[in-house]
DNA sequence: GTGGTCTAGACCACC
DNA sequence: GTGGTCTAGACCACT
């Protein structure tokens, strides 16, 4: 497994999106125990401080808890992570709708172009 | 007018975002003229360099020009900014689908999801 | 007769440029009358007062003279003449060849370019 | 390492300029690292911010990248690289025989000139 | 320590 | 008055 990042967003954000992403997804499952920060950071090919800062964002963001001695697990909290995914597709549908507004497009133009882009 | 900026994205970033987003809603006008750099620095409450740097990145983009000692006009190269409009209603659908698919929501989820929110 | 001008470079040094490039080229002659400031601007699609910088730079370098009363002139100065000729194509050559140097390309490697263009 | 700068052109366009020349040149190669922004300040005597703009410049261009926290680095993208080279050495000859025609001079006469200035 | 953003203010060339 | 360049210095995010 090898990563690229986008030069504009910062690299522990895009670990983070993507760590939720896996989780939405379901290629992490609740309880799971996740890869050690070293092993991650190494995964990676970040520093492991990056990857620290990752594992601490999560587990402030409630989607993970640690277990001293034994790593870091995704919670059981079936309730959070429900709520994680319904935020997550919230928050893409609010973007997307805010944007086409701010430049003016309409709800039809840009069906269409969806339809054909899905097409072709 | 007065503008709020976010906090994640460069000033100058947005204020390109605006214009441009200006340009494709049709309140910017090909040939017309853009108020002069300090003009709009004061109208949007930031530094002239700040906007110094904004209407030289959209010259670059060749979506307006500029002469000398009489002020910045937007192009009227129609196709450049038709080509422009078609750019940025290519990378928002772009944006939108890569981040369903990175996040695993189907497109029934998600077409449910906007309907709803249209209707609520 | 309609002029572009690039944007690189003020107006009034490309109009002395333009002005210098006809008298080399001889489709000015010594001695022959030049149109009046205000003429030549009109012609030229520029202001008034870029146009008399011209004209004053061009005296200036001892290229026209001015009788009072009846316009401007070029000088019949052959000697003048001659050396501005001069000047400029050593100027020419100067400036190709200190690039050609400072971009470190070889006179062998130029001189194909420059085959290839001609007959391409 | 010390520079003067012309004052007819932006010191930020002769930063420019020198540094994709030392590229064409060989002296600057693909992936090495360009010194700090800072440091390169501090080496030309420019002010910080001159540098940070030309830094900004060449990454637009294609021909750095920048890695955060790390520093910028010279591309490793051979293509590019080999474009730039053609791209200068195309607008070099383009300058040099636009300017030829502007003034009227024949091809036979400047190969002469540079015949003997090569000589003299 | 690295790049990046922003401000404040000076100064210049052009029209 | 217009755009453009440059400096000086502060502050921030990332590694």
């Amino acid at each position: 497994m090898s990563f690229d990042f986008l030069p504009d967003k910062p690299i522990y954000q895009q670990l983070i999106d993507r760590i939720t992403g896996d989780l939405i997804r379901g290629a992490l499952k609740p309880g799971e125990k996740l890869p050690s920060v070293r092993e991650y950071a190494v995964e990676a090919g970040v520093n492991a401080n990056t990857m620290q800062r990752v594992y601490k964002e999560l587990e402030g963001m409630g989607i993970t808890e640690t277990k001293r001695g034994q790593g870091t697990f995704v919670t059981e909290n079936a309730e959070r992570l429900g709520q994680l995914r319904e935020e997550k597709k919230a928050q893409l549908i609010d973007d997307f709708i805010r944007n086409i507004e701010a430049l003016g497009f309409t709800e039809q133009e840009i069906a269409e172009s969806m339809t054909r882009r899905r097409q072709g």
